[in-house]
Parts: structure tokens; C-alpha cells; sequence
DNA sequence: TGTGCAACCTGTAGCGGCTACAGGATCAAG
DNA sequence: CTTGATCCTGTAGCCGCTACAGGTTGCACA
């Protein structure tokens, strides 16, 4: 048995993290003492940690919802967890074409600047006119 | 001179967003009609793009700010702009290399469930024990 | 047995960067 | 003169936390 101090410690997840899980419905409410305090076990543990390996992985809280009830549902089924991971890892590769394009506009905008002049001619970039059609 | 409306369509940019970024004090509050709507005029509309631009490129919106306020106040200076977007330019990077790593790890984690089993090998990956040293 | 402090509790508000209303005023076309 | 588009303000919601305020408990030590 745990206080939410040591879950807390034991998982690397803040407390009052641990707290706004719970509220959320992600993590499901723990026993608690006479005196009203959150009291884990090992299960509540695992799940915790399994929630913060998900969030690490970039998972939404939805998603890790959604991956905890799998993992918890007996099955362990791939037919359900592996559509929700490809879906994601299908947004990470699209976010990194994403940063890679924004990457190279700044560099070629840093770049402008190389020699120094009066007029910034980065700044100038940015600022240029360029109308969408009325 | 330009409604609300018309300077939206002509930067793209939604019109409660523009009225946001007057309220936060990105941009300068522009003329009024004498009912109280918006007036617009060329510069108003120039610098709603810029930061427009500034957002595009992933900058947050004190950097866009700040980057409007050096791109007005004439002198356009290198010496401050360049700065800026370097750190943002770094931050991208870095980011960059984050994604990567979760890529690798979500893509392990995929190919784990190749073959249908009856225990959804990729949750138990993420499942597994793993202690943090008490 | 007292006391002091750490750890816990609930509830609320803030962050960034919007977006989406509600409920009203005003403008322009037919 | 009416209708409907556009505008106005103000407030609340989204995500995923984080940070309080203000109150209760638990536990160690004198």
C-alpha cells in the first residue's frame, strides 16, 4: 500500500498529476484511509506507470485511456492497439515533415542575415507584401 | 480602410484569432467607425501578416511580438531578430530529434505486434515492470 | 502529552493559442 | 421597412498539466 507521495516518487509522476488523472477519469480512484487519504496498491501502480509510459510516447490522454482499457481488459487485443498506435505514429512522422519544412524556411531567413546591414533583411522577409487574392 | 472581415479574408487569419491578438496587446488596436467596428487601414493589415508569418514559422506568439516591434520600430536590427530566431531555430531542432526518438520507439512498439497473439505484445511492452529505485 | 512540521485533502485559477458560443447592435441590399 | 450578414463584448471551453489557497492528518521527537 502507498500514499500518493510514494506513487509519486515510485512512477516519476507528479502528484498533483497523479490527482488531475484520477479526475479526469483516465486513472480509476484509488481506496482511501479512514481519514479520507488515496491509499494504492500494486495495481494502481502499474496502471500509473503504464499511463506515464504512454504520455512519454506521446500518446494523448485519450489514447493511453483508451490503451490502459485494453491492457486491463484481459484480451491485450492488437486489433484495437495497434490502429491507435499506427494512427500516431503515422502524426509524428507528419509533425516531423512539418519541422523539417519550418526548419529550412528559418534557416534560409537566418541566413539573410549573415552579413550585418541596415535594413534586417530577415525582418524584411517576414514583412514583405504578398496579397491573397480579394 | 478594411473591416474585420475584409482583413481576415486578405491574411488569412480568423477573425476572433485577430481579435484576440488585439486584446493580448500582439497588435495595436486599430481605428474605430463611430458605431465602435474595427477600422483597418494598410500598415494594420501588413502587420496582422507579419505575424501571421511569425506564427507560420512556428514562433510563439512573445517572439512574434517582439519580432513585430524590432520589424517597426525603423531600425530592423540584426542584432536583435537574429538572435530570437536562432533559439526558436534550435528549439525546432531539438525537437526534431525528439520526434525521431519517439518514432523509433512507437515503431519497435508496432512492429512487436506483427503477428496476431492472444497477449498484445506491444501493451506488454509498455506494461512491464520497471522500477524506479525507491 | 504536547508541538511542530510534513504530507495530504479539495477546489479553483492560470498557462498558450486559440475557438465557439450567447446575446446584442448595426449596416447594406432589396 | 425588413431581413440577413456582419459586427460588437464577454465568457467559457479545449489540452495537459501546474500552482496556488486554505484546511486536515500523520508522525517524529521533547
Amino acid at each position: 500500500m502507498y500514499s500518493i507521495g510514494q506513487v509519486s516518487a515510485r512512477s516519476g509522476v507528479n502528484i498533483e498529476t497523479i490527482r488531475y488523472y484520477e479526475r479526469k477519469g483516465i486513472l480509476p480512484a484509488p481506496a482511501r484511509t479512514q481519514s479520507g487519504r488515496r491509499q494504492y496498491d500494486r495495481d494502481d501502480l502499474s496502471r500509473l506507470r503504464f499511463v506515464r509510459k504512454c504520455r512519454d510516447l506521446g500518446f494523448s490522454m485519450s489514447d493511453a485511456k483508451a490503451l490502459l482499457g485494453l491492457a486491463i481488459s484481459g484480451g491485450m487485443n492488437c486489433g484495437e492497439a495497434k490502429p491507435i498506435a499506427q494512427a500516431h505514429q503515422d502524426a509524428v512522422v507528419k509533425k516531423m515533415a512539418e519541422l523539417a519544412r519550418l526548419r529550412e524556411a528559418l534557416s534560409s531567413l537566418v541566413d539573410a542575415c549573415r552579413e550585418p546591414s541596415s535594413e534586417c533583411p530577415m525582418l524584411g522577409l517576414i514583412f514583405e507584401e504578398s496579397d491573397i487574392p480579394a
